[in-house]
Order: structure tokens, then C-alpha cells, then sequence
DNA sequence: CCATTTATCTGACTTTAGTCAGATATTGTG
DNA sequence: CACAATATCTGACTAAAGTCAGATAAATGG
């Protein structure tokens, strides 16, 4: 990695903390706690669990509860119990509470607005432009990627973006049980991958293995609001390399021809077109690659 | 102001926290208190004497004293007095200290490594010049102008910087002592500006009143290492408003034939060529322009 | 030389943030 | 229904961060 690439990051980072540090001070300025602040901000419109609250924001039971009542004794939120599971506590913004948040918000704004008050229109279009690049960038450089149960929760509601998706663009449709999508077992253990983006996942691809040394690449999948990031070709990378460790020598998978992206990223990734191994309906191009050796 | 702009920023803001939160935790990681690192990292390698380290870091005194007390302890900072006033105590890092700091270093670049690292090599590039982007438009931002006593510290720094540029770049040198650069009294008080980037003085300009409705800009210089962020424009914007704050009319300014960027600073703000009005033997080009009424 | 200013230190204090071990109430399970 | 699991609360604690009022010692200005 080269070393000035290192020094400009951390340089930014000064630079940021120096600059947001201020902006973050948005939490501040009304005489309220950071902690408590940041809870008034994570309770939504509608009000969420007391466990939820603790969980997003990573606190510790007593500290949490502490922190809602002393914004109870302000009269900013209201706390009630769940009328269908009674331990359960809700937390909701009072009137005064909305309109705290509100002033927070302006107060955020402000701060944006003073940051680009200071430049020229040009410099203005160009720091929001450079802004979004960065935050792009770094969501995509914080992308984890790992190996999870194919039935946790999280994997099937990725099938199942991916199964609704391919529903829409398929000409005539996408029916799972058709074409050995659902249920066949697999001859060996597979692997399910997810990548998620701060905990959220946005993300999948599963590995099975066809034979000793042949492994299929199936539902391949990426959140559309994450796309343009890598993911995919990330995803990918990690599926060989999981192929790798698992002694095959070869993978090969089958794609529709509505799916044109994904064409590109396999032959840009090396994925050669050969013949048809199966009998899937919807599968208009087949892809293979031979795997080198494990890297590393 | 774009709603979209404060909303990237914002948007921006959130996600660095969220990265760079990381980032800074480089403080930690060494089982010594934030306050404590930061100070190891402010102490430079010729150390520094206690007051000035307060002031950058903005600490109590009480508190700061405390602070290198613990350093002290742990043998990574010796203190003693300055020879020079005894009063003052200077702050040097010992061997540990050093040492302590270079593994603060290390871990810093291994998280700004591990940023990158999960990143192809073109968005590598794509974000470490974004980032450079955002850093100087931020910089950009943060420029602050005010007023200053012609003859404080930073005013007479700014003014010698000047003319030692200007004898590097005139054709046969600059001697400020020809051409009624010195001493020569104004007839009335003038204002001299000076722009700040976060509390370091990076450019200055000078607005002298020659008679009743015209004053003359003067000794307008920026900083090498800040140029092209648009202080320069801001100088001359805060100098127009100042000379209609004074019922000033028109602006008038010499130059030399050498510094091309301020002759085309000067035209682009709207200053035309007009003839010579003194016998200043450096300048080679006049500029003026009619104020408009004041604006806001 | 004396009063004032300046630079730092000390003691006493507060607030914020966070941890941990139980206590309490409610719900799910055999 | 007893018992375990879950969700939250309470009490008792700690560390970090910061504030404030003097105390102390050295330098400065008349």
C-alpha cells in the first residue's frame, strides 16, 4: 500500500475531526448530555422498545434505562409498558420532545449551512461532490463479508430480495420451484455468504459443491442501493476462495441473459462461457473457471 | 442554500463518525485515556512548553497539569524548567515517549490501512482524492477574517512573508524601503485584515484611505501553502466591505508586472486597468473599481 | 524594592459515561 | 403450576473529563 495514500487518509481524518468535530458539537448546545442526545435522536416517529434503542446504540441496560428517565423527567419522552408482552417497555417523543429534536436538527443544519457559507457556488458543488464520493467509498471499504446459515433470518430475506427480483426482470417471470431452485438437497455441505454493510446485510452468494473437485455459484445477489460499490465482485472473490479451501479445482455457474451486469462482472473476473450443465430453465449463459492455488 | 447540499453534508458527517469513529479509536487501544494520548501526540519531537500545549489542545490548566503529571509517572515525558523563565515548564518526550507515540503511529496507519484495504485498487485512487478534495474545500471553509492591530506579531510575520516574496519574485529584487512602502504615514487610520485557518495566520491585506472616497488596497498576500483555496477573493471581498463601511467610492491598487495570478484575481473581481496615480517604481500595472452600495 | 502579572500547580469538586451484580415483573415451556 | 428465560430497573460502584478557587514561584514594570 503506498505509504502517501495512508498519509492522506489519516490526514483527512485530522482534518474531519477538526471540522465535524464542530458539527458534531450539534449534539451539544442545548445543555443536554451527548448520551441523551443521541437517544432522542434514535427514537423515531413512532417511537421504539427500550431494546431496540439499547441494541442500535450498543448500551448497557442500566445506563439506558438511567438515560430515558432523566429525558422522562425533562417530559420529552413518555415510556409505557407493550400491551402484548408487558416487559417489554415502548418509548415515544412527547410534543416537547418532537419539537427538541427539531431544534437539534436546525442546529445540525445550521452548522452544515456555515460550513459551505464560506465558499464560492463552484467550491460548494465540488465539496458536496468530493463528500459523497468519500462516504461512498468508505461504505464500500467497511463492507464485511461472511459465512452464515443458509436459513438465518438475515440469508433468507436475501433469497428472498433476489428471488423478488429476479421475478421483475426475467422476461415472463421467476418461479423458485421451477428448475431446481427450491429444496434438492446438496450433495455436500455448502457455504452461504453475506455481506453486510454496518451489520445490515446487503448482500449474498452461496457455494455448492457439484462434485469432488466442481462447485456451483448460485444466488448471487446485492442490495440495489448498494450497488456500484464492489460487492459483488468482493462476494465473488470470497466464494473462490472458499472453493479453494474446499480442495475444488473449478467453478461454474449459470446466469439468465436479462441479467447483464452480472455477465460483465463474471467475465471480467476471469469466468470463460462453456456449455450447458443443467437443465434450468431460465439459465441463458454458462460460465466456468478453472481456481489457481489459495493465495496467501 | 441547497437543501440537498446541507442534507450530503449532514449525510457526510454521519458516515465519517461512523468510519473515522474507528479511526480515532487509535487513541485508545494503548490502555491510556484520550486526554492522555492526545497530549503525547501534541508534545512535537523538540517538545514544547506547557501553556502553548494547553492552548492548542484547550485544557484547564489544572487539568493539563494533571494530565502530564500521569505522562510523567508512566516515563514518558520529562518536565523541567525553561531557562529562560523559570516560570514556564517545558515538556520533552523521553525515549519511552517516543517510542510510545511511534506504536500510537503504527496503529494509526494500520487503521487507515485497513480502510483501503478492502478496497480494488481504482477506488483506492477514487477516494484518497476525494478525500484530498474534501480536506482542502473544508480547510477552504474554515478561513476566518478579522481586524488586526497593524503591528501585532502575526500582522508583521504576514507583511515580512510578503516582501520576502516579492524580492524572490521581481525581476532585480524588492527593498521596501523604496517606492513608499514604509513609514510613509496614512493620512487616516486604514484597516489591516488578516485570514485565519484554524488560528494560523495564512494571508493578509491592507486597505488604506487616501482621501475622502478613495483608499488603496496594499499588501495582499497569501500564504504558498493555502493558495487556490479562494482566501485571496475572500481578502478582497472583506476589504471592499470594510472600504464601504468607511464611505469609500472607489478602490485603487498598483502591481507588478510578475504576479500574473493577482492581476487576474484583480480583473475577474471586477478591478480595471486605469492609469498610473503614483510613482511607485515596483508598480507596473493600476487597477480600480467603483463600489457599489454596501450589500446585506 | 514592591506590586502586579504570568505560568503553573494543588485541592476540592462535579458531571458524564459506563460497568456489574442482583432485584423485579412478565412471559414462555414442559 | 413450577421453572426457566426475557426485559427492564435499581443500587453501588469506577474512571475519565473537566471546572474553579486559591497557592506558589518567577518575571516585569514602575
Amino acid at each position: 500500500m503506498e505509504k502517501a495514500f495512508i498519509e492522506q487518509v489519516r490526514s483527512f481524518n485530522r482534518a474531519v475531526t477538526l471540522g465535524t468535530g464542530a458539527l458534531n458539537d450539534s449534539y451539544l448546545g442545548r445543555g443536554r448530555p451527548l448520551g441523551q442526545a443521541r437517544l432522542l435522536f434514535e427514537i423515531g416517529h413512532d417511537g421504539s422498545d427500550i431494546g431496540s434503542l439499547r441494541e442500535r446504540l450498543g448500551l448497557d441496560s442500566g445506563y439506558a434505562s438511567r438515560l430515558l428517565k432523566s429525558l422522562e423527567a425533562d417530559g420529552l419522552v413518555a415510556i409505557e409498558s407493550d400491551s402484548e408482552d408487558r416487559r417489554r417497555r415502548l418509548v415515544t417523543l412527547t410534543a416537547k420532545g418532537v419539537s427538541e429534536r427539531a431544534a437539534y436538527d436546525a442546529l445540525s443544519d445550521d452548522l452544515a449551512r456555515s460550513l459551505l457559507d464560506g465558499l464560492s457556488t463552484g467550491q460548494r458543488g465540488r465539496l458536496v461532490a468530493a463528500m459523497a464520493e468519500v462516504e461512498r467509498l468508505m461504505n464500500a471499504a467497511s463492507i464485511a463479508i461472511a459465512a452464515e446459515p443458509e436459513d438465518s433470518r438475515d440469508a433468507r430475506l436475501c433469497v428472498a430480495a433476489y428471488y423478488k427480483e429476479l421475478d421483475e426482470r426475467f422476461e415472463g417471470g421467476f418461479d423458485p420451484g421451477n428448475g431446481g431452485y427450491a429444496g434438492k438437497p446438496a450433495e455436500a455441505a455448502g457455504v452461504f455468504l453475506i455481506a453486510r454493510l454496518h451489520g445490515r446485510a446487503v448482500g449474498c452468494g452461496a457455494l455448492k459443491p457439484l462434485d469432488a473437485s466442481t462447485a456451483e455459484i448460485k444466488r448471487m445477489w446485492v442490495a440495489p442501493d448498494t450497488r456500484g460499490l464492489g460487492v459483488a465482485r468482493r462476494l465473488l472473490a470470497a466464494l473462490e476462495d472458499e472453493a479453494r479451501r474446499m480442495g475444488m479445482e473449478r467453478i461454474i455457474l449459470d446466469t439468465n441473459r436479462s441479467l447483464l451486469e452480472a455477465q460483465a462482472m463474471y467475465r471480467k473476473a476471469g469466468y470463460r462461457d462453456t456449455g450447458r450443465y443443467n437443465d434450468n430453465p431460465y439459465a441463458d449463459f454458462f460460465f466456468e473457471k478453472e481456481l489457481g492455488a489459495l493465495a496467501g
